[in-house]
DNA sequence: CTGAAAGCGCTTACAG
DNA sequence: CTGAAAGCGCTTACAG
C-alpha cells in the first residue's frame, strides 16, 4: 500500500480511502485516478488480516454442521457459502460431531476471534445440550433448528412441507398413515410431526408415529421394520428425511411389501438420487438453499448489532410424486392385488 | 495480553513467548506459573487476527470444490477439516462451481491473504483448463485429481481400485464388459479407465469403454442406455462412481434388464445408500478420508516452504460385495433364465 | 531470566 | 481536498 501511495504521489490513507470508497470523501477526479492506476499497475491487492485487525471483524463466519454426509447439507451449505461471498464473508466449516474432541470448538472459533459469528446446523444435539452453551450473548444463528428458550434462528416451513407429504397421501386414498419420526426433543422433527398428526387428524383419521433412531438410511430401515411389526395395516409412509425414507422402502421390500402398491413412501426433503433409485422416491421440496442465503443474512445483521430473530424461509415449496407413492391397495384391489392379504384387515 | 501482563506483572513479551511456548525460553517456573494464572483468571483468548498478522499467516486453508452433493466429497472434506483443526489451521469453503462468477476467486483467495494456501477438488474443470491458472509459484495441491504438467497432488490409486472392481466381475465368470468412463482429460477418470482395461485385457478380454457425460446419475442413466444400445451383450459394468452407477442401475432396470440377474454393476467409490437402494449396490472403498488428510500434511508442507510433490494415498482398499454383481447370465442359466435371451450371443 | 521496542498492513478520527 | 499519526493485538530479534 506504501507502495501504491509512492507510485501515486499520495498518502497511504487517501488510497484506503479510495479502495474502500469512503463516501465521506471528495477527492479530484485526476487524483482517484491515479491511485486506481497505481493500484492496476503494482498489482496490489489489500491484505484482509490487517484489514480485519483494525476494523475488528473477521470477515469471515462459522458453519457448523454434524456431518457433510446428509444431502440435505448440500444446498443449506453451498446456498451459505454464496451469500456469505456476496457480503465480503469467507466460510469456514466445523464439525459438531466430535465438538469435544479435535474439532475446531464453538469458543475457541469466537474467542480467539477467528470468526465473527457462529452458523449452527445440527441435527443431532438435543435443545437441551444446545441451550447448555449459553449462547444468548454470542452471534450464533442456528439453521433449520430453533431451540427453545433462545432467539436466533432460520427455519423453513416444516409442519408445512410434512403436512403437504401427508395430504398427498390422504388425496391418494389412503387412511391408515404413519409417519417416522425425529426425536421429540429437536425442534425441527417435532414440527415434522406435528404436520403430520394434524394433517392425519384433519382428515379424520388416526395418526401412527414410530420414533426413529438416528436419522439415517439405518434408522428409516430399523423404524420400518418395528412399524410393519406394530402397525402392518399400514399404507403410507411420511418419513422425516430422505435417507429414512429410502432404508423405509429397502425393510419393506425385505419383508414382503412392495412399495408404492403395497405400501406408499413419502419424504420430506428430496435427494440427488431419488430419481435413479427404484421405486423413485416422492417427496417435498423446501426452499433448503434459500434458507442457508438467509441465514447467512441473519447472522451478519446480528453481527452488525441487530437484535437476534427467528426467520421462517416460506415459499417454494413443491410436492414430487414420484414411483413410491400411489393409491392404497384396497383402491386398486382389483388390478393389483396386494401380496400379503393377510395383514388387510376388513 | 496487556492485562494478562499487568496481572501476572511481567511484560508482554513473556506472555506471548509462555503461551507460543516458546523453545529457546528459559523461565522461572514460579513466573510461568503467574502467568497461566493470569492468563485463567483474566479469561484472556488470544486474537488470531493480530498473531497471524504478525506472522505473515492466515493460519487458514481454502478447500475449493464443484458441488457439496457429491457424497466422494463427504469424507475427503472432513478428513481435511480434522486434520487441518489438529494442526491449528481453518478451513474455508469455495465452489469451483461459479469461480467466474460470484464465488471467491482463486486470485482473490491467495492475493488477498485470507488463506495461505488451496485445496482443489474439481471433477469438472479440464486439465488444460486447470493448467491456465498457472499454479506452479501458488501452494496449490490438487486433491483427488492430478494435473499433467504440474505438480502438486494428493491421489489415491484410482487405477488398482478399478482394476479391483473389474477383477471382481471376471472372478464371477463375467466375460464381456464395459466402463462408464469420465472423461479422458481428466486424469482421475482416466486412470480409472486404464485400471479397467488393464484388468479386462489382462483376462484376455475386449474392453468396451462409454464415456459418461457429466459424471452423475443422469450421466449414469444416458450411458448405460447407450451402452444397451451400442453392446447389447455385456453381462458386467464398472461404473466410474456411485451416482453413475445407481444412474445405470436404473436404465438397465427401464430397459427391462435385471441387476444381477441380468448385467451386475460395480461402483468405484462407495455411497451411503449403497446397501439402502435395491440392489444394494457393490462397489470398491478407497481411503477418501485419509486422502483428504494426507492432502492438508501436503499443502502445510508447501505452504512451508517444501518442494511441489504428487503423493499416493495407499491401503485400505476394500471390495464391498452386494447384490448388484453376481455371475453372468450364462453362468446360471438353468436356474435362472435370462429375461431377454435374444440379446445373449452363441 | 526478563523487558523495551519495532513493526506486521491496514483504517480513521483529527488537522490543516 | 489531502496528510500525519495513532493504534488494532500480537511476535521477535535485540538488549541487559
Amino acid at each position: 500500500m506504501i507502495d501504491v501511495a509512492r507510485l501515486a504521489g499520495v498518502d497511504v490513507s487517501l488510497v484506503s480511502r479510495v479502495i474502500n470508497e469512503d463516501p465521506k470523501l471528495n477527492i479530484l477526479p485526476t487524483t482517484r485516478e491515479r491511485i486506481l492506476e497505481a493500484i492496476r499497475e503494482s498489482g496490489y491487492r489489500r491484505n484482509f488480516q490487517a484489514r480485519g485487525l483494525r476494523r475488528q471483524r473477521a470477515f469471515t463466519i462459522g458453519f457448523l454442521l454434524p456431518e457433510v454426509t446428509n444431502p440435505i447439507y448440500g444446498p443449506i451449505v453451498s446456498g451459505a457459502v454464496s451469500r456469505a461471498d456476496a457480503r465480503g464473508y469467507l466460510v469456514v466449516l466445523g464439525s459438531t460431531a466430535g465438538h469435544n474432541v479435535a474439532e475446531p470448538s464453538f469458543e475457541d472459533l469466537l474467542g480467539e476471534k477467528r470468526v465473527d459469528g457462529l452458523l449452527i446446523a445440527s441435527g443431532e444435539l438435543s435443545d437441551a445440550r444446545m441451550r447448555e452453551l449459553r449462547l444468548e450473548a454470542a452471534p450464533i444463528v442456528f439453521v433449520n433448528r430453533r431451540i427453545p428458550g433462545t432467539v436466533g434462528s432460520v427455519t423453513v416451513d416444516d409442519a408445512a412441507g410434512s403436512a403437504l407429504a401427508t395430504q398427498a397421501l390422504v388425496d391418494l386414498g389412503h387412511r391408515r398413515l404413519a409417519h417416522l419420526a425425529g426425536a421429540t426433543d429437536i425442534d425441527t422433527a417435532a414440527r415434522r410431526r406435528e404436520g403430520f398428526v394434524s394433517a392425519v387428524t384433519g382428515a379424520g383419521l388416526t395418526d401412527w408415529v414410530i420414533e426413529v433412531a438416528g436419522d439415517d438410511a439405518q434408522g428409516g430401515f430399523d423404524a420400518a421394520s418395528r412399524l410393519i411389526d406394530q402397525a402392518p395395516t399400514t399404507t403410507g409412509i411420511i418419513a422425516m428425511n430422505s435417507l429414512v425414507a429410502t432404508g423405509a422402502v429397502r425393510a419393506l421390500g425385505l419383508h414382503g411389501l412392495r412399495v408404492p402398491d403395497d405400501v406408499s413412501v413419502v419424504s420430506v426433503n428430496d435427494h440427488p438420487l431419488a430419481e435413479f433409485i427404484t421405486p423413485t422416491l416422492s417427496c417435498v421440496r423446501m426452499p433448503l438453499e434459500r434458507m442457508g442465503a438467509t441465514s447467512v443474512d441473519s447472522l451478519l445483521a446480528r453481527i452488525d448489532g441487530g437484535a437476534a430473530e427467528d426467520t421462517m424461509v416460506t415459499g417454494d415449496m413443491t410436492l414430487c410424486l414420484r414411483e413410491s407413492a400411489g393409491p392404497p391397495p384396497a383402491a386398486q384391489r382389483s388390478s393389483r392385488p396386494r401380496r400379503r392379504t393377510a395383514r388387510i384387515p376388513g
